[in-house]
DNA sequence: ATGGTGGTGCAACCA
């Protein structure tokens, strides 16, 4: 048996509904994690997402800004929110999932942009990020009787081919070396498994996000890896494939971000 | 070096 689950940054669910649906119409993920919901859970369309099969939907919801839900064909147990930096941010959600005889812990990250400026002394949105990794560091992936998942959009790419240019990016928010850093000692520290490294060669171009800014996106290509699927050490030979379904950035009305889909054999 | 686009929700902020 097989066991999908999708993690999708879709820039307001509301607005986006109708590529939801095309997205999974089309992949049917068991589990479709979201970020940037925009919403609070009262606006939060339960109702066609429900129809499509997600009898499960959590979320931790905000006005205007941020949002993760986790929408889901099995039972989702054990909820939790996590107020990182306790600045009152929806930006983690986490929930148990049962499967094949596993608990998983499944955790759903929106972690701060950072603004544009790579300097805590002047930038506090910079410094808020980098405490925001920081407290990441205490996320342990291998927990007794209980897997763990990690996906979402971590707004940091960390490796050198997860970038267009890294020496042009070097400077830039989202691959600076005190981010890059961070988020590798994040995974070290925690015992996690980079699966989209796991399933492509790090020598390779590898990309989630697509700037709204550029003339034609494609042509400049120029992408980041800012989304990611993470696990502990147990489910890595347990991976059967990720997919990341690029031409969703074509579509109509898009996200920055293309949604990026594991597949477990459990 | 700069400005480019898109979201919320009605001005300014965020990405």
């Amino acid at each position: 048996m097989s066991f999908s689950i999708t993690t999708w940054n879709i820039n307001s669910v509301r607005l986006r509904l109708p590529i939801v649906q095309q997205f999974i119409a089309r992949a049917r993920p068991d589990i479709l994690c979201l970020q940037e919901i925009k919403c609070r859970e009262p606006e939060f369309p339960f109702e066609p997402l429900k129809e499509m099969g997600y009898s499960h939907i959590i979320l931790h919801g905000q006005k205007g800004y941020h949002g993760v839900a986790i929408l889901s064909k099995v039972p989702l147990l054990e909820d939790h929110r996590q107020d990182y930096c306790g600045v009152g941010d929806a930006r983690h959600i986490s929930a148990i999932f049962e499967r094949g005889g596993r608990r998983i812990r499944l955790h759903n990250f929106y972690v701060p942009a950072g603004g544009d400026e790579p300097d805590r002394g002047i930038n506090p949105k910079f410094g808020h990020k980098l405490d925001f990794v920081e407290e990441m560091k205490a996320l342990r992936a291998d927990l007794p009787g209980t897997s763990s998942i990690l996906v979402g959009d971590l707004n940091i790419a960390p490796l050198e081919h997860d970038v267009w240019s890294h020496r042009q990016m070097l400077k830039i928010v989202s691959h600076t070396p005190v981010e890059t850093e961070g988020l590798l000692e994040v995974m070290r520290q925690g015992g996690w498994l980079d699966l989209m490294r796991q399933h492509v060669p790090a020598s390779e171009k590898l990309y989630t996000w697509w700037s709204y800014r550029a003339k034609d996106w494609e042509a400049a290509d120029r992408g980041r890896r800012l989304d990611h699927v993470w696990s502990s050490s147990d489910l890595g030979p347990l991976l059967e494939s990720i997919e990341v379904l690029k031409e969703a950035r074509g579509w109509e009305r898009p996200s920055d971000h293309v949604p990026v889909t594991a597949t477990f054999r459990f």
